[in-house]
DNA sequence: CTCATTTCAGTTGCACTGAAATAA
DNA sequence: CTTATTTCAGTGAAACTGAAATGA
């Protein structure tokens, strides 16, 4: 890599990210599942049932993508879908029992990512790490309000 | 996001790479080019002259994509290739002039856009930064040899 | 023959856009 | 009517694979 952007910060950060994502994206696989699948489970067995639109809109992840992923999952026997009595456009997606242990099982899959992603820093200096990624990661303060 | 992904490593890193990539991309944008561009620019200005081959090895870029973006350099007029009379089946490349100041001209695109990335830390910050950044990035030592 | 180089076509996962169907 | 929700088809940039053509 050229002299020039070999220190920069953006570069810095995009190759950390490649290491962590190939990690995290082999382990995925070797466990079956994507990160799409678990962060829609999470934000599930967190904030219980409740619509597409609203899981999607909590996990980051856009409606045509939710629907795609939620439709492997229902596939798999994770989650379950059911028209909302409240509302004909919706439907309210669920976790099933089958759902909360792949869950559980990858929690600990994700676990042993970050372990190892961390593995080149001492204790003290992944708290600082994780601190500065926080505020760097973090959208810029929109101007106060007059 | 979910409470079981948000203080995540991998997540803090993806996300900070996000806003990192996004302002990266729009001010390459605003300036008519992209990162790939800037890449091979930049190889070329310090290592001189060379085959496709050896400045997508360099850039860390694939050789279909050097491919295809030396055409679009070479349709802008900021890179020149020529038959490689010591060997047919390369093409040595060079920087034109006006490749050599429109390099000029993104290097201060690329200081801006740091600048911009950092300012949520204080100096001292950055450093610390930098230095665990680029030793979370590196790839893991292979076993040592016998 | 094998190997290296360049090029083109295609793939993949991620993030997104646009449009259609349905219903509030 | 406009808006919200879901779904499907498709796009775009990044990184890659596979195959073909050329030549060492």
């Amino acid at each position: 890599m050229a002299q020039r952007i070999e220190g920069r910060a953006t570069w810095l950060v995009s190759r950390a990210q490649r290491r962590g994502h190939r990690i995290l994206y082999e382990a995925f696989a070797a466990a079956g599942s994507r990160p799409y699948r678990y962060r829609l489970l999470a934000e599930l067995a967190e904030s219980g049932p409740m619509s597409q639109a609203r899981v999607g809109e909590l996990a980051g992840i856009d409606p045509s993508d939710v629907s795609t992923t939620l439709a492997e999952l229902e596939a798999a026997g994770l989650t379950a879908r059911a028209p909302d009595p409240a509302d004909g456009r919706r439907k309210v997606v669920a976790l099933t029992a089958a759902g909360r242990a792949e869950l559980q099982r990858l929690d600990a899959v994700v676990d042993d990512v970050q372990r190892r992603f961390l593995a080149p820093l001492g204790d003290a200096e992944q708290r600082t790490f994780l601190e500065l990624l926080a505020r760097t990661g973090r959208d810029a303060a929109p101007d106060a309000a007059p």
